[in-house]
DNA sequence: GGTGTGGCCTACTCGCACGTAGGATGTCCG
DNA sequence: CGGACATCCTACGTGCGAGTAGGCCACACC
């Protein structure tokens, strides 16, 4: 999926002028790759720009800062993130495909654009408010459509069915996560399912009395 | 919890000696509660000797630099981490009551030392490898207690088992770190079970076959 | 062929925060 | 009392990287 992982930073051919959504689109990419590499602080945006062969002035004229570049990153990201997870769950009606469905969205997300996921999951930017805000709206989304359902078919409280929603979501997200960086030793298929599985067994038929 | 949250960053006396050993403990104090609260990067050398009463030369007359002093605070924690993980583990030898002794290894964890957990957990510095390397390994080391229990009385193979292990206590984890933010919504107790039931019903008696 | 507009570049400023040089002051012992 | 040692201070050097000033060049349209 990478054409060019050498030691220099490879900047582009730098002759090529571009109009300016295209270029936009592509300095987003660029950005994205660096972001991805290093985190929010040790990434420079001069080697942002190099990256998408171009200097920096120019990066400036499509984003008025660098804090606003990562924030359009993390947007797309974290809506992509949600998007999969609610898709999942109205994807059937029956609770155990919904469970299976869910690990797959997360199993999906973090497979793909790079390792894009680590801007949601593990950005170094998380004490800055507006990051923050959205990191954790996402994931507060995603935990809620999965407590409503379980609020539906159980006696829980609301606060009983929230934590158990965030619980269920966060294994979703750590166990996708581990099992994108150990790529080789479970086949994805197989990850999600027995993941889905350990879910299900423990929120299916959730009983009502302690 | 705090006796003082105003505006101005609270200086103490700024008079008084220590010898040596207090002094360092103090400093590691202060410079807990400023990196807790804004993480490596927002958090000021001057602010951590300001907030311990003394100026910048004598903190680096105990730390060689910044990040030698936030590795010292953060191998603390991973440490104790990792111990109430161990000890819930080896508090008894029903599967059941280790489930629930874990869950509450987590949920203690993250109540203890203001809030502490935040180095590991949410820790802004995770791109730097020694930083990387200590989160990473004490998360594995607690899902590697758990995934040999399970290895033992499930027929999973030893990669299957990794991965429930890892999403246990991933789940663990991030249950906890809501529930602490959310104080009030249910007691420990009462969070630390309801996990606890959620887990043991997935994993108890696992099947063994798909 | 001129002229304007849009895209791009080189080269700079500037602030911030880590880390340090050199000096003062309190305490303990001969 | 005097000097040695340890603790602490004020004031500075320094590097790095975000953001900017001002000018160049290609292309399109008159």
């Amino acid at each position: 999926m990478e054409t060019r992982v050498t030691a220099t930073p490879d900047a582009k051919p730098r002759g090529t002028r571009l109009p300016r959504l295209a270029r936009r689109r592509q300095l987003l990419s660029a950005a994205q790759e660096v972001f991805v590499e290093n985190g929010y602080h040790a990434a420079a945006m001069d080697e942002i720009a190099d990256r998408a062969g171009v200097s920096k002035p120019v990066l400036y004229q499509h984003f008025p800062g660098k804090l606003e570049l990562y924030l359009a990153l993390l947007d797309l990201h974290v809506d992509d993130m949600v998007n999969r997870c609610r898709e999942a769950l109205a994807s059937t009606q029956e609770n155990k495909l919904r469970v299976q469905a869910t690990f797959g969205a997360f199993f999906d997300f973090v497979s793909t654009q790079g390792e894009a996921f680590r801007l949601v999951f593990e950005s170094d930017l998380r004490n800055v408010a507006p990051v923050r805000q959205r990191v954790e709206r996402s994931l507060q989304e995603c935990a809620e459509m999965v407590s409503a359902l379980i609020q539906e078919d159980t006696g829980c409280t609301s606060d009983e069915a929230h934590l158990l929603g965030v619980g269920l979501v966060g294994m979703a997200e750590v166990s996708a996560r581990y099992w994108v960086t150990k790529h080789g030793s479970i086949p994805k298929d197989a990850a999600e399912q027995l993941m889905a599985r350990l879910a299900w067994r423990g929120i299916s038929g959730f009983p009502r009395t302690a």
